[in-house]
DNA sequence: GTCTTTCCATAGCGACCACTACGGAATTGA
DNA sequence: TCAATTCCGTAGTGGTCGCTATGGAAAGAC
């Protein structure tokens, strides 16, 4: 890549397009937005689009994959930078009442609406993949919790990640139903009482009564902040 | 309406096509399921459809209407037939979760998935006016509870309303996504948790909280199941 | 300038969409 | 039997779908 490239450039901004695209496809979902409806959002002509992104299946791949690197990003943050699954996972739900409702974009999640129905099953099934991915790590994260001891040893750790999950995609289609942001955000806290007690994450000294700590907790106590990355595709399950 | 009709009656049972018609937009949706899907589903042709059911439109508010009778009515009567929300709204989620994966129909609630990103606004604000008022009568069977002394009186009841709600759109996406039944209804227990403790449901000891009695006072001590059909659509939200 | 390369607008492809005009077949009441 | 009435299969409506062939305009290299 040394010469500059030849022909004419292009006049419009890739990214600026695709952004545009991501907000069609947020707004209406894979199937429901036509290349029409995507050519006047992103102010360039089909054979452009086609030219730039390929078919409109690669465009939303590309979309999906943006998305959940710029946004579902912080669903892995929240994961990874917080001391506990459980605090988390409360941060995870919390962010997402903001995000899910914040002007400036469509409501809900791209990745948990936008191909529900679709009749397109490759689309569908990338996206349930994702999502599916996201409960794995959900779980992942809660198990590595109960084997170090910050949760009881009881604790069922797929169901309490299904659960996570299933709040999450709840509070986006309320989001898209509707629901304002402090609705949803007392959504997120009150499901964080479905988790068992929290044990005393390292050291520290015990306490009983269940139903501990929901924000986010100590900032650095014990246990330097795993830095695993953990969840490969960002929020969305 | 004395005579019989005179002419050639139709050749089909009106009532199996349009259970046909309800797999169908029940498995694809509204918007991906065509008419040509429909008339493969009903076996019948398409003057057929439009003579019996009118448009497609028309003949999917009559699914949806009686999908909410025969299916939605689990949750109405759950609701209606249990001593307290706690338990009913419990039930509700448990029976879904085995509604939701059953055999011998599609997975999921139809009015949940049924009409997301629909390109016609009528179908999806239909649906979507069903699920509100779930949620309504969902908040309103709670907030009787607290009014009777059942739960705390500082429960938040439009918050365990919506998180009711939020848990089972999730389930209902996650059976869509392949969960099965015994993780859906490990779910929907462990949603339970996130309820406040709850009181005597009637005449037993004191309790502490402040605030008096702020509702009607309950009359007739331990309300005996309520006949009260309480929630008009059905589930859904 | 001239040539080459690339972009982009027009215009149109076949396929499918929801929907319906038509006419023969079937079943009634008289 | 004869109309009257209704059903339903064939075929086709205009419209939109995702996608692309063509060709003039624009911007580099020389």
């Amino acid at each position: 890549m040394a010469t500059r490239q030849r022909g004419r450039p292009r006049s419009f901004d890739r990214l600026t397009a695709l952004e545009q695209a991501t907000m069609a496809f947020w707004e209406h979902g894979y199937e429901t937005t036509s290349v029409s409806d995507l050519t006047r959002a992103m102010g360039i002509s089909a054979p452009s689009l086609y030219a730039a992104f390929g078919d409109k299946r690669t465009l939303f791949e590309e979309v999906v994959e943006t998305y959940a690197v710029s946004y579902g990003a912080y669903g892995g943050r929240a994961l990874a930078e917080e001391e506990t699954a459980r605090a988390g996972i409360g941060r995870l739900l919390s962010e997402a009442a903001e995000l899910f409702t914040e002007p400036g974009h469509p409501r809900g999640c791209l990745m948990i609406s936008a191909a529900v129905n679709c009749s397109t099953p490759e689309v569908e099934e990338s996206l349930r993949a994702r999502r599916n991915a996201n409960l794995a790590s959900f779980e992942a994260r809660i198990r590595r919790d109960v084997e170090r001891g910050a949760l009881p040893p009881d604790t069922d750790a797929a169901a309490l990640a299904r659960l996570s999950g299933a709040v999450l995609q709840g509070m986006s289609q309320q989001a898209r139903d509707g629901a304002e942001k402090e609705e949803l955000a007392a959504v997120a806290r009150l499901a964080m009482r479905a988790w068992p007690a929290e044990a005393p994450p390292a050291g520290a000294e015990a306490e009983v009564t269940g139903r501990a700590a929901t924000g986010p907790p100590s900032p650095e106590a014990p246990v330097p902040g795993a830095p695993a990355p953990e969840t490969p595709a960002g929020r969305g399950a």
